[in-house]
DNA sequence: CGGACAATTGATTATGCTCAATACTGGTGG
DNA sequence: CCACCAGTATTGAGCATAATCAATTGTCCG
């Protein structure tokens, strides 16, 4: 893997809460908000890659295929998140938007900032553990490990209101809907979460969830 | 996830080849080789981290490990490859050499260097692609993938030279030693590779390795 | 040469997948 | 307002891939 001039690489500005390069007097980069409708493209596998995007509100799904259709959903994007980083000006990954979600994209420059870095680690670190629980946890286990994590992110007491259907769940699990469906009734049915409606669930139990992902 | 100072929280150091910085005069990090024995531990999770590392020689696993004992190799570095970089000052994962190793260690700076970024970002995209193989993938697929990339990395015509034991490729690709072992055993059955010995692999039809894993 | 570790192979089991049917939900139009 | 419809979710039955348990074989060092 060759390290030549990344400048052609990568975006490179200034993103949200960038107080340090507003008080040095750095030029801010260009941004502006854009908004998508449920389930539209943001950014398709191959395409040129010129921007980041921060998400202001609604979710995103950023995922790969396989050439059958298999999908691999490696991260949701939620309000506040960084997402768009891309190698050799080529994003690597396709997205889309979840539900009615709108974007602060910010143009590419060649600012290196600390903020940068951070959501790119954030990314990185985000996908490194997702990597444990893809290769080492049973059905049951992910799905905790998913609840655990999306509560965390939205952070609203215990309840979290997912914004995602169970098939794009399976397909960041890397299981079927069946097993996403059957693991979620049998996490009921043993009381660690109670669900209000499909797409609405609270845990009971937190401290036993967070037991089974450790 | 708070944007505080991130300063804090990485270490950002010059890389390797980093002729940009060379030749506009700024201050290069202190830099200095470690050596490792075989399974010698680098770090630990939980460790306080202030270095980033790239390999000079040897080969080394990052891991994830569970209560039980699962564990997750998120990654194996090979020589020109950096690893090592942490959030919260905390390394999240294990770093072990997997033979007798080299490693420049490079003491934390808070310079930015684009080299730095491009080195996260290439963890990163790594981690990404990692997670379509273990979510979507049957093993014998795991196996291919795996190959290809050693040999990419390792780039030396079709034949490439293992460093590390069926376990730790069984907990790289999300298997067992027993799934790996016979998966390889069919692979070769099939006239796609031929162990030349156990860790000797030599890929008899790339094209149809590639053809396997997207 | 021997001993420990590593790798392979076999038999059986189990987790999650596939295929299939049914229930639920939300939006639309009569 | 309610009935209908399409998309979404749940549940069931049988199957397949990979895990587990177990026995051999192979290999690298001392």
């Amino acid at each position: 893997m060759s390290i030549h001039s990344s400048r052609e690489f990568v975006a490179l500005v200034p993103i949200g809460h960038n107080d340090a390069v507003a008080r040095s007097g750095m030029p801010r980069a260009i941004s502006q908000t854009a908004r998508y409708a449920k389930d539209q493209h943001i950014f398709d596998q191959g395409e040129r890659a010129g921007k980041i995007f921060r998400v202001q509100s609604g979710s995103v799904r950023l995922y790969h295929l396989l050439a059958d259709g298999r999908r691999q959903i490696s991260a949701f994007c939620l309000p506040g998140e960084v997402f768009g980083f891309a190698q050799q000006g080529t994003h690597e990954l396709y997205a889309e938007a979840i539900e009615d979600t709108a974007l602060e994209a910010q143009s590419l420059q060649e600012t290196l900032t600390e903020e940068n870095l951070h959501a790119v680690l954030a990314n990185f670190f985000s996908a490194q553990t997702h990597l444990l629980v893809l290769g080492r946890q049973l059905a049951c286990e992910r799905l905790a490990s998913f609840l655990l994590d999306m509560n965390r992110r939205l952070g609203a007491g215990n309840r979290v209101k997912l914004a995602m259907s169970r098939n794009d769940i399976a397909d960041y699990l890397g299981l079927t809907v069946e097993t996403v469906s059957r693991g979620l009734s049998r996490l009921q049915k043993d009381g660690l979460i109670r669900l209000h409606d499909a797409r609405s669930i609270e845990m009971m139990k937190p401290h036993a969830l967070v037991g089974m992902v450790e």
